[in-house]
RNA sequence: UGUCCGGUGGUGUAAUGGUAGCACAAGAGUCUUUGGAGCUCUUUGUCAUGGUUCGAAUCCAUGCCGGACAGCCA
C-alpha cells in the first residue's frame, strides 16, 4: 500500500511538473535529546517520500545551540536512524565525506555554495562518512550575514533581552523600533565584526533582521539572527562565540544542501514568512527549498516533548534515556518493537494538519501484528504451582513436539521435555472458578498444549490454606495421534516439566502513565503508574537457554518478550513487550 | 478580543463538486491443542446556520470550537 497524504501530494505534483532535478528532503533533529517516537513519524515522513519519489533524505544535526547539546545525542541520533530505516530506506539516507564542507561555485556570476550528498547502498557501510551538521555551516552563514547587513537588512542591537522583550509588543499590540535600528551599514559591519572577535560578552548584542517591528507577525518583528554565546560547541569547538539562531541557520542549511521539501512540524507554520524573507532576501542563485507543516504525533498515556522526558531520566524516574517504558526508538526498541512494527505504526496514523491524540492501541496493534508473524512461541511458566501427574512413573521424560509458530509453517518445531512433575501457572487453576473459567479446577479437565489432557484429582494444601500443589492424572492416550487426542476439553494451558525448567528473569512493563493525557494539566509525574515494571523469576522450557540477543518470542497465552541480557545474578532477562489480547479478562471483568 | 492553521463515528484518517470508505477501538458470531491468530457480521460520523449548484464533507459567507505564535530554544 502507497502512502497518501497533503504534502506527498505536493511532492507529486511537483515531480510530474518536473519542477526539480531530484527530491531532496532532510531530517533534522536537535542532539539535545534522544529520538522518541514523534521523530520516527517524521523519519519515516521525510524518508519515505525519499524512497517513493525516487529522492535522498540528508540526516542533519540541527547544532546551533551550544548550550544544551552534546555528542551523547548524536551518536544516539545516528544509531536510531540506521536502526529505523535499515533494509528500508538505507539507500535513500544522505551523508557527507567526513569533514567535507559546502563547495564554493559560481551560478550565473553569482558566488554559491553547495554541499552534496553521498547516498545509495554504499553508505550503508558508512566508511568515512557522517551526517551533517548545520554547524558546518557557520562560515556560510555568518558570510550570509554580512550580506544582509550590506543590504541594510540587518542591524546590531544593543537591547537587553528584558528591553527586547519589552520592544517586541505582544500579539495583539505592536512593537517600537529599537533605538539602535537605524545604524549605518559600517557601524553595524564593525560591530558585528567584534561580536564575531569576541570583544563583547553573552547577552549584551544580537545581530537582528531588520523587517517591521508592528508585523502582526511576531516572528517578522525583526527576530534576533545571531547571538553572543562564549560557549564551546560539541561539533566547532573554540571556533565560534557567536552563533546563529534556529530561523536563520535552518533556511540556509536547507539552501546549503539543496533541500527542495523542507518539512517540519506545525509550530514552525508562522515562522514560514521569516524563512522565505531570509532567503528571498538574500537573492540567493538556485532554486529556493520550500516549507510544509504536518501536525506533530501526540499519544495517549505517555509523554512526548524532550524536556518531560528529560526529567524523567534525570530524576531517576526511569532507567534512562532507553528505558523500555520509554516512547524513545531506543527505549522500544530495549522494549522489543521491530523497525518494521513502528513503520507501520507511521503508515497507519497517517500525515494531516489536525493536531489529534492518537489512541495507543493503534500502536499496540502495529507490535502485536508484526510479532504474531515472527515470534517464535515458547512455553514460560510466569507464577508457578507445583502439578504432579500420578499416572507418569518418577524418573520417566518424554519428549513431545511443539510448533515454532502457527503462522509461519518455516519456523519449524522443536522438542519438549514432559514428566512426572510440572509447572503451570497460578492463574490456570481456580478451586472455585467464575461461570465460564475454562482452565483446571478440582475434578475438571483441562489440556496441556502440546501433550496431554489432565484431570484434576486433588488439591494439596498448605497449613495456611494456600494451594501448594495439584495432583493430577493424565489421559495418556490424548497427546497429538493418540487415540483419545480429539477429545474436546474447553482448555488449554500451558506448562513447564519441573526439573527442566531454567529460571529467567522476566520484566513486565506496562504504560507509564495511570491516564491517557499525563500533560493535560499540572504534574505530569504524579500520573506515573506505580506498577509500570514488575520483575519475577520465571520456569522456561530449556529451548530459551539458546535465545540470542534482541531476540523475539511469544511466550505462549501470555505476552511477547524479547531477550535483554542478562540480570544482576546471571539469569537471562526477557522484557515484556506487550501482552496478547486478552479476552478473558474482559469477560471476567464483566462479572 | 492580533496573525496563522485546523474541525469527518469513541480515536486516527480517506473521499480534491457525484454511493461518506479504511484502520484501531467496541459489540456479536465462527473456528481453534494459545480465551492468541484467522474468518464473518454489526453499532457509531461530515461543528452550526445560511448561500452557490441538478448535486456540497468538499466552493462561498457568518458564527462556534480547538491549536500555534510574545526565547538572545529548536
Amino acid at each position: 500500500m502507497k502512502p497518501t497524504d497533503f504534502i506527498r501530494d505536493i511532492v507529486s505534483d511537483h515531480v510530474s511538473a518536473g519542477k526539480y532535478k531530484q527530491i531532496h528532503t532532510r531530517f533534522p533533529p536537535e542532539p539535545n535529546g534522544y529520538l522518541h517516537i514523534g521523530h520516527a513519524k517524521s523519519i519515516c515522513l521525510n524518508f519515505g517520500i525519499a524512497r517513493e519519489f525516487g529522492g535522498i533524505c540528508n540526516l542533519r544535526m540541527d547544532d546551533t545551540n551550544p548550550a544544551k547539546e552534546d555528542v551523547e545525542y548524536v551518536d544516539s541520533i545516528k544509531a536510531d536512524v540506521k536502526w529505523l530505516i535499515s533494509a528500508w530506506a538505507d539507500d535513500r539516507l544522505g551523508l557527507k565525506p567526513k569533514g567535507q564542507l559546502p563547495a564554493q561555485s559560481d551560478v550565473n556570476g553569482q558566488p554559491d555554495y553547495l554541499l552534496e550528498a553521498v547516498s545509495g547502498p554504499s553508505t550503508t557501510a558508512e566508511t568515512g562518512l557522517e551526517p551533517f551538521y548545520a554547524s558546518d555551516y557557520f562560515p556560510q552563514i555568518f558570510d550570509y550575514a554580512i550580506a544582509l547587513v550590506r543590504k541594510g537588512l540587518a542591524y546590531v542591537d544593543d537591547l537587553t533581552p528584558e528591553e527586547m522583550e519589552k520592544y517586541r509588543g505582544s500579539p495583539d499590540r505592536p512593537g517600537q523600533d529599537s533605538p539602535h535600528r537605524e545604524r549605518s551599514v559600517q557601524e553595524n559591519l564593525d560591530l558585528f565584526q567584534r561580536m564575531r572577535q569576541g570583544e563583547f560578552p553573552d547577552g549584551t548584542r544580537t545581530l537582528r533582521a531588520k523587517i517591521d517591528m508592528t508585523s502582526p507577525n511576531i516572528w517578522l518583528r525583526d527576530p534576533v539572527l545571531y547571538r553572543i554565546r562564549h560557549t564551546e560547541h560539541h561539533h566547532t569547538g573554540g571556533a565560534w562565540c557567536i552563533y546563529p539562531m534556529y530561523d536563520f541557520a535552518h533556511c540556509l542549511s536547507d539552501y546549503l544542501e539543496g533541500i527542495t521539501h523542507s518539512i517540519c512540524t506545525l509550530e514552525f507554520e508562522v515562522h514560514r514568512p521569516l524563512y522565505d524573507w531570509i532567503l528571498e532576501s538574500l537573492g540567493l542563485p538556485r532554486p529556493l527549498p520550500r516549507q510544509y507543516e504536518f501536525a506533530r504525533l501526540s499519544l495517549g498515556y505517555t509523554v512526548m516533548s524532550k524536556r518531560k522526558l528529560m526529567q524523567l531520566v534525570n530524576e531517576d524516574l526511569v532507567s534512562g534515556w532507553d528505558d523500555p517504558r520509554m516512547p524513545t526508538i531506543s527505549g522500544l526498541r530495549r522494549r522489543g518493537v521491530t523497525p518494521e512494527a513502528l513503520r507501520d505504526f507511521a503508515y497507519n496514523i497517517g500525515i494531516t494538519k489536525y493536531n489529534g491524540i492518537t489512541d495507543v492501541a493503534v500502536l499496540e496493534h502495529a507490535i502485536r501484528s508484526d510479532l504474531n508473524h515472527r515470534a517464535l512461541r515458547r512455553l514460560a511458566v510466569l507464577r508457578p504451582i507445583k502439578v504432579v501427574i500420578v499416572n507418569v512413573p518418577e524418573g520417566e521424560v518424554e519428549q513431545l513436539t511443539a510448533v515454532n509458530n502457527p503462522e509461519d509453517p518455516s519456523a519449524g518445531s522443536r522438542q519438549i521435555p514432559f514428566s512426572r512433575e510440572l509447572y503451570i501457572e497460578q492463574d490456570d487453576f481456580m478451586e472455585v472458578p467464575p461461570p465460564k473459567y475454562f482452565r483446571l479446577r478440582p475434578g475438571g479437565e483441562v489440556r496441556l498444549k502440546y501433550a496431554y489432557i489432565i484431570k484434576c484429582e486433588e488439591v494439596i494444601k498448605d497449613a495456611s490454606g494456600a494451594v501448594i500443589e495439584l495432583r493430577c492424572t493424565a489421559d495418556l492416550g490424548s497427546k497429538t495421534g493418540g487415540p483419545t487426542s480429539s477429545r474436546k476439553v474447553k482448555g488449554t494451558i500451558h506448562w513447564v516439566s519441573a526439573s527442566h525448567a531454567i529460571d529467567a528473569e522476566v520484566r513486565l512493563y506496562d504504560r507509564l502513565f495511570t491516564v491517557a493525557e499525563p500533560d493535560a494539566g499540572g504534574d505530569f509525574k504524579k500520573f506515573l503508574n506505580p506498577h509500570s515494571l514488575e520483575k519475577l523469576v520465571a520456569k522456561c522450557e530449556p529451548s530459551l537457554r539458546e535465545a540470542g540477543p534482541e531476540q523475539r518470542f511469544q511466550f505462549e497465552r501470555l505476552a511477547y518478550f524479547v531477550l535483554d541480557g542478562q540480570n544482576a545474578s546471571g539469569l537471562p532477562a526477557f522484557n515484556r513487550t506487550i501482552t496478547l489480547k486478552d479476552t478473558w479478562s474482559k469477560e471476567s471483568a464483566k462479572a
